[in-house]
DNA sequence: CATGAATGAGTGTTCATTCAT
DNA sequence: GATGAATGAACACTCATTCAT
């Protein structure tokens, strides 16, 4: 009993944080960081405003913990998905094709990724606060390319975390244009796969 | 005598805006549009708060012109530059390299450049607004881009428009890189720009 | 009980904004509009200075209903105890009478009343806003004046309007004297509304 | 020479003075004494702002300049006016008719004229003013009423102040309701002079 | 004396955060 | 635990006033 009604209780607490935090993720993405207020959030997520603080420390630990549920989410999607491939040019299109297919069910999200992408610091209030899971995702990948340099998949002459940054560049490029061309044209991904992983290896000349 | 004076008004009203202008390029980089206060870049200029606004009407105001500024000052140097070259390849090569120079030079800048690139929109207190000199600049890019798919120097199975983009982003990521290793190395500018050239190019396969 | 609840958080929401709207009309009244602070207004009521922003939208709005707020209690006041009268003549008795006592116990108010009928127009921020109160609240006088004139009690030789107007004024002027003079003399009101009643209708020939 | 330089500076001064009233006349009119800023004022004038500061102290003594200027132009015109009156009637005539010929070419300054009487006192920064011209005035209106009293053309059961203030009362509502109306009407004032006499003599009754 | 740029204190307003109910 | 009113620090922006030129 005392186990169940622990177990109800945690999962309770579980399923308001991700009310919140799918309110934040909405939030975020339409008004950015600065522009979303605690209320806004709480009220999408049909709390009171007090009441997001009983799941979050502050407004900061709601957007890292979005930030920290989501890529976890898609890290652990990708080193499943990854992990049957038989060769590392599969692994690179898995890593591509789950990316689309997060992304594409994410789409609020994502725009809170690249923004997050594009920050060498986080500063709130003069404090510099960094993403440590951002770094994690970033290193899976390089970890990925490395294997693709010792098969000579790729080539060696770059270091390994600046091509996936790279990688990650041109992903995220081609998604920003799809979602700015309609946001449903999430279907074909296997062959806008495709064209990435052509993309990335073989590079714009004729 | 009338001509000078009007001359050295004018000259110091651009000195003080210039000064406004880097104190600006400074904290909106480190701390973003809204971490920056208005007090603090005034200060940061050894101005004081109401001063700024004798030269801006507002915060936003302050933020487009730099941003125009910066904008406008590379896209000029850029045309100038690429207009002498004898071919399209010639020409990327050119940009890449004037790209490297000027953000080399702006680090501040270029901080603001690449988080406003991550933005499809901007929003502020509900207002939205866009950069129309970011697409003005991107539709630079775009230009060369087609010149070179026909003269098939790069295929053509692209748009051009994300082909820019995806030129774009492979810059500014290997700035970012740049910057996060030693901000100081933007010496062998030219070697750089081969790599990211060949990068752009031909991919990173093997 | 919910209905209980309901009630008693709506009646404590009320009781709130009474509070500020007589801080407000103290304030209001010794200050100005402008020289009155929202935050002199908040201390006043007790509060602090966001608190009045969740009863008022802004500082004008504040103004307003407390403009409203008097003038309509004034009003149905008088509308009740005109609408008792045997005639005409004791109609504009009670209405000086009902004024009198009105504004006796809201000399705040009073100060913020005729500061207003004195003014043509409201120019907040180059922004002008009329105050439609007032205008009922005149034209519900001159419809007494209009009576009064078919009734052969009042010339018929100046429009009701004016003579609304000409009315308010000589009540006001009385009004402002008996508060310059002893603030708390507004006991033998019986008197004062007859001498001004005479005034009103004979003018001041010997 | 030393005095008609000396003559020529005073008078260039009082110049410089007249056109920083009017413009304020003008401003403070149209906006109220917060709404008008000391450099529209001065610009109107079509001077520099720190030009203002040479000729008044601050804002406030701009204020009661122009108050001041305002009000003794009227009292003299209506002394030397009021002094050829062959009775008492004839003088309060007169004073009627002439504050309507002064406000008709002042009616910009009428405005603050009104808006001013209807102040019991003067708030600046928490600093109390009263306005020692505006009182001078109606006491010389009072000295005309008073005469009238002794006179028995006005009944003495009122004292002389609270009379006067009641004429000035009506005075300004009928001004007031003419400029409402249609401001270049102040052809026929002589009718409307009568009219007023009457009103304040006799009253309203039919 | 005239100028008008610079100053900086002060205002209205917002919003992250707390806490009594 | 949930609520949402209260808090108060912080911000963008204004404008009377000064002072170097």
């Amino acid at each position: 009993m005392n186990t169940s009604s622990f177990t109800r209780k945690a999962r309770d607490r579980q399923l308001r944080k991700t009310d919140l935090l799918s309110a934040a993720a909405c939030l975020f993405a339409l008004q950015g960081y600065h522009g979303a207020t605690m209320q806004d959030i709480a009220r999408e997520a049909q709390y009171d405003t007090g009441t997001a603080y009983l799941y979050f420390k502050d407004k900061e630990a709601l957007y890292f913990s979005l930030l920290e549920e989501k890529i976890s989410g898609l890290m652990s999607m990708i080193k499943e998905k990854t992990s049957v491939a038989k060769d590392v040019r599969e692994k690179i299109n898995i890593l591509i094709y789950e990316n689309l297919v997060f992304f594409g069910s994410n789409q609020n999200f994502f725009h809170i990724f690249i923004s997050e992408s594009s920050k060498f610091r986080w500063v709130i209030d003069r404090k510099i606060t960094a993403s440590a899971l951002m770094s994690e995702h970033m290193n899976y990948i390089a970890g990925i390319i490395k294997e693709a340099q010792q098969q000579k998949v790729i080539r060696s002459d770059f270091k390994a975390e600046h091509v996936a940054d790279i990688f990650v560049a041109i992903l995220s490029t081609v998604i920003v244009g799809l979602l700015k061309e309609k946001p449903s044209c999430f279907e074909n991904i296997k062959n806008i796969s495709g064209y990435i992983f052509d993309l990335f290896m073989n590079g714009v000349k004729a």
